[in-house]
RNA sequence: GGCCCGUUGGUCAAGCGGUCAAGACACCGCCCUUUCACGGCGGUAACAGCAGUUCGAUUCUGCUACGGGUCACCA
């Protein structure tokens, strides 16, 4: 055995099979012509992220539109920053927003799919035999250096302007012959395998990013790190070797790894394997001070997921959102398409656009209030309800005691052409229903009026009304009530002899408007009184007298 | 700082050498209307700057400015 061979032995004792052997065991997908296989693959470092949310889309509809696979990949290797739960947030929230996945992780103990593992940190010993397979070709090496003689070294980089890294002269136990290495490492000494990088910062690689477009930039010289201290990849290791065994065609992530394409494409060559097409997808920005910038996980409460579901917002409403924002012909297609689910939108990684779009609230809110103005009262109430009871628990209360009268104050003016768009979250649902469970505290009457001619309006429609009215015979009553008390039944009537009367039917019918509800502006008053009953009527009709 | 990428109205965004430079949100006005909303109609508002290529540049090239990303044993 050579001493290189007995350094692979040392170094990777759990490896008993060949590469070859996962070349037979993970196979090339049986999909037809055009289908894509693409992935989410989040590590679990904390709730799920808008960004993260917004990306698993791209790939969830690129798998859709093309008869392809969307799995979920769990990239655990970083226990330091790993939050408990973390996985498990994300995919709850993915499953709320609809992006089923076709396999991968989904819990714990549970996976599905024929290329698993699925997470990473059960993967191990994969990682570890590619790690091999390059260190006996002379492709990787152990590197003994410590974090403060890396430090040191990019000091001294830094002080004489040079680029900062593991490279070239300063690669220094890239040359270790693999005698000495056994010896460190059976003297206990940590380290790393490195990646003896070929590349030449010189030379130039090109390639093609789907959203892009063409990119160029310096070949990768750095010996990058493939193996951390405690055996787990780092990420470019683990993406090469992943994203080929699992038989990704596709690599659609966030942009901030465009930087690393280079890396990542020496790797697929070194491993031979073929690399998948990388669509890098800009970030969700958010306006800062006049400027953008990428939406934080510190700074911003709505870069977090649960921001919405918190404030109500319906899944439909954000992932209608943030498709216009992926697919700017989005919005169109919906209108055309206003029933069929958004998987069978014709979603093209082409029409993305390349710089990152500003989070436009007023926009999620206009998108959202069409979303809620086309559900029925049924469905809207139950989401409310759904809502209020984790969110509003005063809110909730008030609902249940009698669901259909919440359903009727949700039945108003819906359905038809011309619904009304009052909602756009379901936290604007306390202050929309607010005059149903109690009487005015303050009455906003109209300024033209007179306090007598208010009193007399009020008595006037409390001696008439009649609880049995439709829409139509109760604003027959109310115009029929108006000559006597000196107002203009019809509105064009008074326009042209304004002077002639103290106003109008529509007068009349705000003073009582203010009376039973404390506002001017209200749906239906009509729909209003029958859902409040008579008693309720009669008292705040009393009341504001 | 090096390396990448970007820059069309307040925001999102069509456009891919010849357009009076789409559309959506927001804003404003008018109409409809018993209030509000919905809806309809209309309006304000943009090609970052400078060179070049071209008969002609928002579209192509270069430079400048500004913005973003990235330079870890994090992903």
């Amino acid at each position: 055995m050579t001493a290189l061979e007995q350094l692979a032995e040392l170094l990777f004792p759990d490896v008993t099979v060949t590469p070859e052997e996962y070349e037979v065991q993970y196979p090339a997908r049986e999909l037809k012509e055009g289908a894509r296989v693409v992935r989410i693959a989040p590590s679990p470092t904390g709730y799920l992220h808008l960004g993260v949310l917004f990306t698993a889309s791209v790939n969830y509809l690129t798998a859709r539109a093309t008869d392809g696979v969307f799995y979920f990949r769990l990239e655990d290797t970083d226990k330091k920053r790993e939050v408990d739960g973390g996985a498990e947030d994300i995919l709850t929230g993915l499953r709320q927003y609809g992006l089923n996945i076709d396999e991968g992780y989904e819990a714990p103990d549970k996976e599905s799919g024929n290329y698993g593992p699925y997470r990473q940190s059960d993967r191990a010993v994969i990682y570890h035999t590619y790690a091999k397979a390059l260190l006996l070709q002379g492709n990787a090496y152990p590197c003994f250096c410590t974090a403060e003689e890396l430090d040191v070294t990019r000091g001294e980089q830094e002080a004489n302007k040079q680029r900062t890294g593991y490279y070239g002269k300063y690669a220094r136990c890239r040359d270790l012959s693999p005698e000495e290495a056994i010896e460190r490492v059976k003297a206990g000494q940590p380290y790393v395998v490195r990646l003896r990088s070929p590349g030449d910062e010189s030379r130039r690689v090109k390639f093609d990013d789907m959203i892009k477009g063409t990119i160029e930039m310096p070949e990768n010289d750095q010996d990058i790190v493939l193996l951390k201290t405690d055996g787990i990849p780092t990420y470019h290791f683990a993406h090469a070797v992943d994203d080929h065994l699992m038989r990704t065609t596709h690599v659609i992530r966030g942009d901030e790894w465009i930087a690393s394409v280079p890396v990542h494409l020496q790797l697929f060559r070194m491993l031979g394997f073929r690399a998948p097409k990388y669509a890098h997808v800009s970030p969700i920005m958010k306006e800062d001070d006049g400027g953008k910038r990428k939406l934080s996980k510190r700074k911003d409460p709505e870069a977090a997921v649960h921001y919405y579901t918190e404030q109500g917002y319906p899944a439909d409403s954000v992932m209608e959102y943030l498709l216009t924002i992926a697919n700017s012909d989005y919005e169109e297609w919906r209108r055309c398409h206003p029933d069929e689910p958004r998987s069978a939108f014709p979603f093209n990684l082409k029409k993305m656009s390349v710089s990152g779009a500003l989070f436009d609230l007023n926009k999620l809110n206009d998108v959202s209030k069409n979303v809620i103005a086309v559900m029925d009262a049924v469905s809207v109430t139950e989401q409310v309800l759904t809502w209020a009871q984790q969110y509003d628990p005063a809110l909730y209360e008030k609902l249940i005691a009698d669901r259909s009268m919440a359903e009727g104050i949700f039945s108003i003016d819906r359905g038809g052409n011309k619904p009304r768009k009052d909602l756009a979250k379901w936290s604007d649902v306390p202050a929309y229903v607010d005059y149903f469970f109690r009487a005015p505290t303050e009455y906003p009457w109209p300024e033209n009026l007179q306090k007598g001619d208010i009193r007399a309006i009020l008595n006037a429609y409390a001696a008439v009304y009649d609880p049995t009215q439709d829409k139509q015979e109760w604003f027959n009553t109310i115009k029929a009530l108006c000559p006597a008390l000196g107002f203009c039944p019809e509105v064009k009537e008074y326009k042209k002899n304004p002077d002639a009367y103290k106003g109008h039917a529509g007068d009349v019918s705000t003073v009582i408007r203010v009376a039973i509800t404390g506002r001017r502006n209200t749906p239906d008053l009509c729909s209003i009184m029958q859902l409040l009953g008579k008693q309720t009527v009669l008292d705040r009709l009393n009341a504001a007298l």
